[in-house]
DNA sequence: ATAATAGTTGTAATCATTATAGATTTGCAA
DNA sequence: TTGCAAATCTATAATGATTACAACTATTAT
C-alpha cells in the first residue's frame, strides 16, 4: 500500500503529534519523492517555497517522523541519512557506480536468523550492494 | 570458518598488499577483538603499545583490508562506522539499549528478492534493531 | 486573554572522516 | 650493498553531516 499523504496526517493526530506547516510540508514531500532523499535535497527543495525553513527543522521534522514510525531512515552509506516515506517490509540496493538507490521487495520475516531468540526485533533493514543494469 | 590471522597473512601477500608493521598490528587485532570495534577504539588500543601509530593510519589501513573483502564495514549506526573480520554470510543486531552488536547467522543467499533481475549484487548486509535479552 | 508548552530558526559547536604535505620505509635494480 | 622510486606513515588542517543552543514564534489549555 503506498503510504498517502492524508492517511499519514490522520496518522500524526491520532499520536497526537503537531501537524505544523512544516511538518505537513516535509511529510508531503516525501510522498511526492520517493527516491530515498537526503535532509540538503529535502531542504533545498522546500525552501524554494519556504524561504524561511530551517535545515534544523528538517532534521527535527524526519527525527519526529521516524520516531512515530512514519519514516524509513537508510543508512545504506556511510556519510549521508537518507529518508524512504515506504515503511513496508523491503530493502534497499545502492549501486556503486551511479550512486541511486532502488528499492526492491523482499519478505524480512521470513529470513531465518539463528541466535536471535529471546532479542525483541524493533527493525529490520536490508542493503545491498553493486551495479545495477542501467551501469553494467 | 574463523579466520586466522596467518591465513590473513597470507591472502594480503597473495594479492601483493604490502604487509607492513602497522597494517599486520590492525589485522590482529581485529582477528582478536570481534566486537566490531570502532576506528577509535582500535587507535586508542593499539597506541599503547605503538605510541607513533597515526589514526590516518587505521582509516587507511581499514580502507584497504576492506577493498581486499578481507574485513567488512558495518554502518548500522548512521554516526561511527565498525568493523568486522567475519565477512561470511552473517547479520547483525544492535541493541538499542546497551549499543551492544551482535552476530546473528542467517542465508543472505536464500532471501527472496524480486526486482533484482540484472542487477549485481556484490555485498549484502542485514542489520536489525532492538533490544537484547541482557536489557529486556 | 494569558500563561505554559511546543515548534522554529539561525548560528555555533561537535565529531567522524578525508585531504594534504612532508617524513619514513620498502622494494628493486644496478 | 647502494641508491632511487614508489609506497606507506604521520601530524595537522579541512570538510561536512549532524546536534546543541538560545532567542523567537505559534499553539494549547486554563
Amino acid at each position: 500500500m503506498k503510504a498517502l499523504f492524508e492517511d499519514l496526517k490522520k496518522e500524526l493526530k491520532l499520536r497526537k503529534i503537531q501537524l505544523s506547516h512544516q511538518r505537513l510540508k516535509v511529510l508531503e514531500y516525501l510522498t511526492q519523492n520517493r527516491s530515498h532523499p537526503t535532509v540538503d535535497q529535502i531542504f533545498t527543495d522546500l525552501h524554494q517555497e519556504m524561504s524561511t525553513l530551517s535545515k534544523t527543522t528538517v532534521y527535527n521534522t524526519l527525527r519526529v517522523l521516524v520516531e512515530a514510525g512514519l519514516v524509513r531512515a537508510i543508512n545504506i552509506e556511510d556519510h549521508e541519512t537518507r529518508y524512504d516515506i515506504n515503511v513496508e517490509n523491503h530493502g534497499h540496493f545502492k549501486c556503486e557506480s551511479c550512486g541511486r538507490i532502488y528499492d526492491f521487495h523482499t519478505d524480512l520475516d521470513a529470513l531465518a536468523c539463528d541466535g536471535l531468540n529471546n532479542f525483541l526485533i524493533k527493525d529490520r533493514n536490508v542493503y545491498f550492494n553493486g551495479i545495477c543494469p542501467r551501469c553494467r
